[in-house]
DNA sequence: AATGAATGAGCATTCATTCAT
DNA sequence: CATGAATGAATGCTCATTCAT
């Protein structure tokens, strides 16, 4: 073995070409494995959204090229992500609006449960307006934004015909609120990899709060208060 | 003029001779300018904190080595500007709580107000998180931190005379709750880039927000919340 | 021609379309190019063993992240030069020694032959301790000086069958010590360029020496001192 | 403390202007302070060469700006380091050479024993040449040669008085060649920094040599050759 | 469709040297 | 003379994207 042999042998066991996607459902497949692969892949990274695409399509199972098949940019794949993921998110939120005896607190409750086992859906999410701005395409963004409405629209109607006081549009904005506080409390309150090893210091002490506590509670403020405007 | 400046026609405005910031207070104000001068460019640019250190430089009038004398990386600088920035926030909240007759609502409304005139603010706000994970050092990271947790702790506990049944701690999570609130409802209200020309489709009417007023309502619903608790 | 080449005039001779290396051989070919366009590339260069990876690039007809697909860095290319050229010497004592007749006298010959034919070697060599210190993995160094013992290792013993009186690892150390002299002598003899200039002045007088003449007979003492001390 | 106070905080202990060199012999000694704390700082160093003036100011006490009052650069500084330390050296042979009862066993074993307590002569010395290529002016390198050269003519002349023998030249170039196996050797059996923990391995048991004990054997062998070719 | 070799723009950072103070 | 702030050229390397195979 020489020197500059060291850079050629091959890295990974040695990959036959994939089975080529035809129909479009495969192809449908193919997208969501890239994204699953992604999710797994940013789940483990602390650095919220950096992630070389080599790695993505590597975890994939996929050569680098083929994500530029399905996705146009990277951007575009940590959008998507970050889109699966915000809809399994309303997907939770929109069973316990639906379920029998629904209140502000099991609804609230759902969603922080839901949260805190998928800690993965926070970087992105707090990444997502930078993504935004960077390298994707009005198409795609649009396609996010528009997807997002709608279900912000349908669940925020929900939320209006249990506490039918609100004005129409308050619903929605209850749900906005919501997000944006879980968000950016999660920025607030979820130490860098830089201060992981500071936060036993006792003027780092005001920030070692109980996340989910912390969260709920302040929910649960913005919920009821809308529930008590409507009476 | 120095010799290397003649090498070649300068790149950027004809820059004048610097005086060399000698003494510790020209020091401190030529970091300050870097600040200022970092703050200004940042406010034009869309996107949310990425800025060449070269453009930096020049738009403070120094060559890009002089930055590096003042901080220690670009993401440094820009934790500068972030922390300023932040302060500047806190100096202003400060103020209203400490003023005759000082409400939930009158100290909201400052704040708001201010932000409304200082939208600089957001951007390098909503990145605060991916900053202190990329390329700052724990020391930087630790000096910002802490300085904002003192903020917050004074502040805090100035709240909690206000509403004397909160308990300890709540007056600074009462803080940390609405900058929060701020900075997720921003980040979901501000349309990026890409997207500013089809605010206007239908189906974006969803995001159409008045945001000011949306946070405004948000603010107070927390502020009254933990008001009514200490009752 | 690629798109992106298009963009820019292109800066250096114009470059055909450039094959794409898929089979392992082509990809030695390509890597054997780049130690190719790198070692013609330090022979005329004096900075013995500086060289932007830009150039050797450009030199080998690449762009430079093609470079470091096939290297680690740029002191693991030169260090590939180097162990190429370190291997041609021995591969030629290999055939000196394995000559009928070989003699203390007729390999020395040869070697220094040789490397009068091939002066692309010195500089390399002289640097290699530095560059194995720069910015190498601790793999390609240990690569490199395996792969380099192996032959100290079968040309040492051959060195010993013809002085039967050596003992085990005489005949390395005899090849390690021609070695050493070969480089430390060129170091002392071949004037730097600030110097080229000035060597005929009669203070330099003492250093132009004539280095095949001075080295032939110093590498004659050592192997003549081992042969007899193997009677 | 804020973040961009940080870089400014003063680094070392406040130091006062030093006093001024006015005088021809406070310059020497300077010039002479300066080269010291440079030989000390690279001794530490592993690294050979690679050593910021910034650092080789502040260990003599200096400002950087002021080595360049010294010297022309840093290369010239490093230059000045090996200068002295080869002619410390050199005053060591000569002693060696000018004891009552001098032979190549005393001055060679003197010599070896010498550069065995004063390794820090080593990476300078294989990096002479590299330096001399770059960034040392002419007049330097050329004074720096002489000097070298005068003493080589004369402990040559020494040697030739000793084995009476030789040719006129062959003393120097016995010295010559003698440095330059010391240099080599060094350079072969050294193992850079990145390799130090691998030496125990099997195959690199070919490089674990006594470096002592080969240099001063193969130093003697090229001595003994000389004199027994004077008899 | 899939691959991965090739590309090259982009950028942070270092550091020798200058020169205003 | 001494200082150290200011400079900016120099450069290694990454990585998103393209496109020949």
């Amino acid at each position: 073995m020489t020197v500059s042999q060291l850079k050629i042998a091959p890295k990974g066991p040695p990959k036959g070409p994939l089975r080529r996607a035809r129909a479009p459902e495969h192809k449908s497949q193919r997208r969501a494995a890239i994204l699953r692969a992604a999710e797994g892949l940013l789940a483990r990274r602390e650095s919220s959204g950096a992630c070389p695409v080599e790695l993505l399509a590597r975890k994939a199972g996929l050569a680098k090229g083929t994500v530029y098949l399905y996705f146009r940019s990277r951007e575009e794949v940590l959008l998507g992500v970050h889109e699966k993921q915000t809809h399994e998110v309303f997907d939770v939120v929109e069973r316990a609006l639906g379920s029998a005896g629904a209140s502000a607190e099991s609804v609230v409750r759902t969603g922080v449960r839901y949260l805190h086992a998928h800690p993965q859906f926070y970087p992105l999410a707090a990444n997502c307006r930078t993504m935004l701005d960077t390298n994707v395409s009005t198409e795609a963004a649009l396609a996010f934004k528009v997807g997002l409405g709608k279900r912000l629209y349908v669940l925020g109607q929900r939320i209006e015909e249990i506490y039918p006081g609100l004005r129409p549009g308050e619903g929605a904005a209850l749900l906005m609120n919501s997000y944006a506080l879980i968000i950016g409390l999660w920025q607030q309150a979820d130490p860098p990899q830089s201060l992981r090893a500071a936060m036993d210091r006792p003027e780092m002490a005001i920030f070692k709060i109980d996340f989910e506590k912390q969260l709920t509670a302040a929910l649960l403020d913005l919920w009821e208060a809308a529930a008590r405007r409507s009476r």
